[in-house]
DNA sequence: TCACGACGATACGGTTGCGTTCCGACGTGC
DNA sequence: GCACGTCGGAACGCAACCGTATCGTCGTGA
């Protein structure tokens, strides 16, 4: 029976090492020796380095997030947008995000592993803020998800992994606001 | 005297492997190999891989884009899209970048280098089209232009290089309709 | 014509990680 | 109290690069 406090010690080094040194530089090394581990250990419970990330990312995407139902688009864009820039704020999540993103762009099964987790976690939580407005009547019958969802991701994304600028208070707000207005327009 | 169709050959050759394998996999032998060349030669010009790859996105980020100016916001702002997504529709581009922008995470140099061909290009862009259309009335006075910024580039970043879905025909003018909306909403 | 310098090629010792194998120690279940 | 399986540690041969040095070749400018 394999430890699962070993178990643990490896998960965790992995998502350090992974925001230290990104996947390309990771190695099963590196990862035993942060987690005080031997080689072996890592090796008897994944075959590489890529089904340890795989596993870890599949992980995440099970979790799922809650979903904000405030009872107008403005509220519900409001409250997904502060989860999402409290979890961006964190230097593991900012650091690991971009990177394994980049990697997906060279590994099909991380790009799949991503794609999953993106579509359960923030795709299916602004499709269903989307969705309720639309019964609601805040929106029109005939609403481009796909574009919503870019309108409601997008900025947000952009500023704090692409430019990477400080979110001042109220920003989040007027984001809010202005994203629902550009949605009304659809 | 430094051969220049040597340097060239470098230069182009750091553009495939950076594409191919991404930066932190990136070595110098690789490149020189790439390129039909010795190391020597590599080593000659540029004292580090850092170097070289900080000294090539500073030449892009010299070169700028041109400014749209059709009179209009949403005009301006579909140009600006449409070259935007060309852009990004090649895979060398949509490779590397994302690839930099991870790097740029744990390197303060290419971080800065980065933020540098950023203002200077989508960034400065899109804030010309920003002020036109705060002259020309189309917008409030007191628009809040970070925020705009990031109305203007999210979404087409978001959909483009992290979904990496494709953009089907109308959805550019869609996209640059709704943005408008949303910034008159400021 | 001659000297200089960049060229590609090759080799150097050193480092790092690969994935595997063997070890003795420990702990748990039977 | 015994057997089994996991544990950390160490070593294996192999491969890739590092950055440097040293070749002989070739093209160009003086």
């Amino acid at each position: 029976m394999l430890r699962e406090d070993v178990t643990e010690a490896i998960r965790a080094a992995v998502f350090e090492e992974l925001a230290s040194v990104g996947y390309a530089r990771m190695s099963i090394e590196g990862i035993a020796r942060r987690a005080g581990v031997g080689k072996t250990a890592v090796y008897r419970r994944w075959r590489s380095k890529l089904h340890l990330v795989l596993d870890l990312v599949s992980a995440i995407a099970v979790q799922g997030l809650p979903a904000p139902d405030t009872g107008s688009l403005e509220g519900d864009l409001r409250l997904l947008y502060e989860v999402t820039s409290r979890a961006l704020r964190h230097p593991v999540a900012s650091q690991i995000i971009p990177d394994l993103q980049a990697e997906a762009a060279r590994n099909p099964e991380i790009a799949e592993a991503l794609q999953k987790a993106l579509r359960e976690g923030q795709h299916g939580v602004a499709s269903g803020i989307v969705r309720a407005a639309v019964e609601r009547g805040e929106l029109r019958e005939g609403t481009d998800e796909e574009l919503a969802l870019d309108l409601v991701s997008g900025p947000l994304y952009w500023r704090s992994v692409v430019v990477r600028a400080e979110l001042d208070k109220g920003y989040l707000a007027r984001l809010a606001t202005a994203t629902a207005a550009g949605l009304r327009a659809l």
